[in-house]
DNA sequence: CGGTGATACTGAAACGTTTCACGCATCGTA
DNA sequence: TACGATGCGTGAAACGTTTCAGTATCACCG
């Protein structure tokens, strides 16, 4: 196996310089018709692949976008991974997907291999708020959009509001003659704008009690656990209604209650999620949720990450996006 | 905000030569403790970041992998990538996702791109068997291998067993009394192992009947219509077992047919998935189903892509994973 | 003191593109 | 005929690294 063939072979076996070549490629209304075709037949005979790395290395920008998600395994953040591709390809860039899991050293890692890499552009769900490398990296030019965080001037950023469905689902919950609602879900800064929601209209309301119950992480086994716990509260301790940060955990909530013999979903508690992931719909009693259209944010965030790399004079942008309440079983009025 | 500090700007105020610099970066016991020290302050300093683009031209050799799996949405590829990144970290390489969306064209639009990008080498699970494309590829050089796709000498696979999944079960449904199974899914060649494994486990028992119903993707959505044309037929032409080819398609019908008053699951239908996602368990009715683990056959396709691109005699292997039968409520006897 | 290795560093030559300032015909027009 | 346009093609210079054949210095030894 010889030497990969590359720009220069294509330009001797057509008797045409490298230059021309490369116009043949990247600008064919700068060639003549019939060296056009010549070239593009040796290209074809000799196989020839254009090298990206060095054509971005010459251009300068890249045509890759990095993306950082707290969890791929999440179908929140893999239908929004999968959304921003699409939106992605719609322009002409490739989406690099990184997951953190959560953990900062990875969001680190992830972000310093992205700017190696050149990328044009980021879009990130942020661990913890802005960290110190953000700002740097925003500091030397890097743009850089933010996923589901409250606003920084600094920075572009496209939210779900977090806090009008925390509304809407306590609202709902409230009309639907539940009293003692638990909020389940942590770490609590990272889902804080659907516990202030629910927190604001509660207060609203007499004789309406919201408690928080923490979990290490959002998945399905955590909700299981909690489930557990609030099945062993006595009752007059236990809510007859459970607000979960999110569809895995409202899951496992559910599969715990159903386990159990005595109480039953949605009359003696009710459950209601958030994201509207493809499965609350098929769970063991379809779940009420907060639907939130992970195309119209990977848009918007796409487009935001363009504009921030390629418009000199662009300004931050804080979009927030409005969520909707889908009523299902789980949350029927007793 | 001037142009980005490059290794020479480095040199330059550390007082150094340039190949200094790259010492000091890639080969730090070349260098002397002192200069070293003086080359990573200016470079702190600076805010010098390497180029990757430019370090993967020179050396020739990339970092980063390509993977296209058929449908990112699909919990069992998000859990694949997922685990193929994590293996891929472990040996200090990157991983770029690719959905092709059963769409050819995507797929072939991926190929293309990592080709282009000079990946290292690539993980695919092919949309439609091994494609002109991909030997092409191979005949150049680039490692390839391929997920769940039976044997082919010229190419690496990691294959899980569908064979044996779909003898295991077939042999449970038979166990547990079904006399009628219907094994759900399509386009057949993809899950053509699953499909012959029942079918001899079926041949071998007297007045067992296997029927097959196609489905046009794998989605919840299409197991649900399936499940509705199950549901309208007459008795005697009905299944009294559903082997869906995957368990999105299992959990779809399962909601089609509780959804009905007449069909009771388990008791009128069996119904097994395969894949075991996360999901399965807390499916309506507990979903029986076939794990296959994602970690072993990440762990094992990154090892295969690596020892393909850096073994000069590397040898083809066709890895077969044993699956494991998961019984839950879905499929108990009656 | 000359020879020999080690060690630390140097600086130019690649890697495979794109870009850009030119050269060279050909052509329409005055 | 002279002249500026216009269209096509050229080839060297860069992009930011790594690599490699050297140079310089020093310690050590016979």
């Amino acid at each position: 196996m010889g030497r990969a063939v590359g720009i220069r072979d294509v330009a001797e076996a057509a008797q045409v310089s490298v230059g021309t070549v490369s116009n043949a490629l990247n600008k064919p209304d700068r060639v003549s018709p019939t060296t056009l075709a010549r070239v593009l037949a040796v290209i074809d005979e000799l196989g020839f692949v254009r090298n990206d790395l060095a054509r971005q290395l010459k251009m300068g920008a890249g045509t890759t976008l990095g993306m950082i998600v707290l969890n791929v395994a999440n179908p929140f953040f893999a239908d929004l991974a999968h959304a921003s591709e699409a939106a992605a390809e719609e322009a002409g860039q490739t989406v690099v997907l990184g997951s953190s899991d959560q953990l900062e050293a990875r969001e680190d890692r992830y972000l310093d291999l992205f700017e190696e890499q050149r990328v044009r552009g980021m879009l990130v769900a942020p661990l913890d708020g802005i960290t110190q490398r953000m700002r740097r990296l925003r500091a030397r030019g890097m743009p850089l959009i933010l996923f589901d965080i409250h606003a920084d001037r600094d920075f572009c950023s496209v939210t779900l509001d977090g806090r009008a469905g925390g509304e809407l689902v306590a609202r709902h919950l409230i009309e639907s003659g539940r009293r003692h609602i638990a909020f389940l879900g942590g770490p609590l800064h990272q889902v804080e704008d659907r516990w202030l929601g629910a927190q604001r209209v509660c207060a609203e309301h007499q004789g309406v009690r919201l408690t928080h119950v923490d979990t290490d992480d959002q998945t399905i086994a955590d909700g299981r656990a909690a489930g557990a716990v609030i099945e062993a509260m006595p009752a007059a301790e236990r809510p007859d209604a459970v607000f979960a940060a999110n569809d895995l955990l409202a899951l496992g909530v559910l599969q715990a209650l159903v386990m159990s013999d005595q109480l039953s979903v949605p009359r003696d508690i009710a459950v209601v999620g958030y994201d509207d992931i493809d499965y609350a719909e098929s769970a063991i009693v379809p779940l009420s949720t907060v639907r939130q259209s992970t195309g119209l944010l990977a848009e918007h965030a796409i487009r935001l990450v363009l504009d921030e790399a390629d418009d000199p004079d662009h300004s931050h942008e804080q979009l927030k996006l409005s969520p909707e309440l889908i009523v299902r079983e789980s949350s029927s009025p007793r």
